[in-house]
DNA sequence: ATAATACTTTACAATAATTCCAACTTATGC
DNA sequence: GCATAAGTTGGAATTATTGTAAAGTATTAT
């Protein structure tokens, strides 16, 4: 099922030059739910795509956020990572190995009247933290 | 009311050595609300601490955080945020200025299921994203 | 088709945040 | 007071990310 090569044109005021560069990171991210680094993205397509460049990359990163179609998330503390799922979703992020996995759940947030009244609120985000399967077998173990 | 200063001694295994430095830090941090970030608090503390070094601040911040006497958020695309209240709280941040706001209404998630089973959760964080007050109506006007 | 135009890619330089380091300095327990 | 583990410092190093200018390519208008 694929969520980006089709809309890479369809919704208008969206159109972006289809360059081959940036089908192949399409390509690389589409249903992609690892929520890759930048980095990553990069080790992957440069493999496939030899000439690739690491500004590119930021580049199509920074162009498809932009229009909406891909989601940068913040919850990681040391880098960026993306997100080719915009639709509204949460995460857990293991605090030892950075794993990321969605929580689809739908999660009813009311907006506190404190923030409410005064702030215009455009987006809510549960994270949750602690440690993923493997990392709370291995804790234990030793 | 001091968060900080008193239970820089007080609880158990937490002791850390009082320099002037740390004071400094700690005195700054004391009641925050604003959720510095490392350069802020740098340039703050600076000012009346001379010789006041970036690496004693990210020492300190780091110290700090895994004593669990501060929290780090990341909430913030840019840098680190650094909150010295650390009771279980939420935050909206502005996209435009990046001013975080404290949400300390109770905000019940529960955990789903298919978290819950596997993982081991330590953490909920709910951020709310939008425009703080100044920054709506700044945009509203032009 | 062709050419003009605007947008992209690329290699590499430049920033910016954060960490590392090695030589000093100091707080603290005895 | 002293020993010493822990902390401080300036500067270098690292890492993530952004900027740049020249060269290339898709798209649009002829
Ligand atoms: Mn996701
Ligand atoms: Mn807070
Ligand atoms: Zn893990
Ligand atoms: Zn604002």
């Amino acid at each position: 099922m694929p969520t980006l090569k089709k809309p890479l044109q369809a919704a208008p005021g969206r159109k972006m030059k289809r360059t081959p560069q940036r089908l192949a990171i399409f390509d690389y991210l589409d249903g992609n739910k690892k929520h890759p680094s930048a980095e990553e993205i990069y080790r992957s397509v440069s493999r496939t795509y030899q000439s690739m460049s690491f500004a590119t990359v930021y580049n199509t990163l920074k162009a498809l956020t932009g229009k909406g179609m891909l989601r940068e998330l913040t919850i990681d503390p040391d880098r960026k990572r993306y997100d080719p799922d915009t639709s509204p979703h949460h995460h857990f992020i293991c605090l030892q190995c950075r794993k990321i996995v969605d929580v689809h759940s739908i999660l009813t947030v009311e907006t506190p009247r404190e923030i409410a009244r005064d702030h215009l609120v455009v987006g809510t985000h549960v994270e949750f933290t602690g440690l993923c399967p493997s990392c709370k077998k291995r804790k234990k173990m030793q």
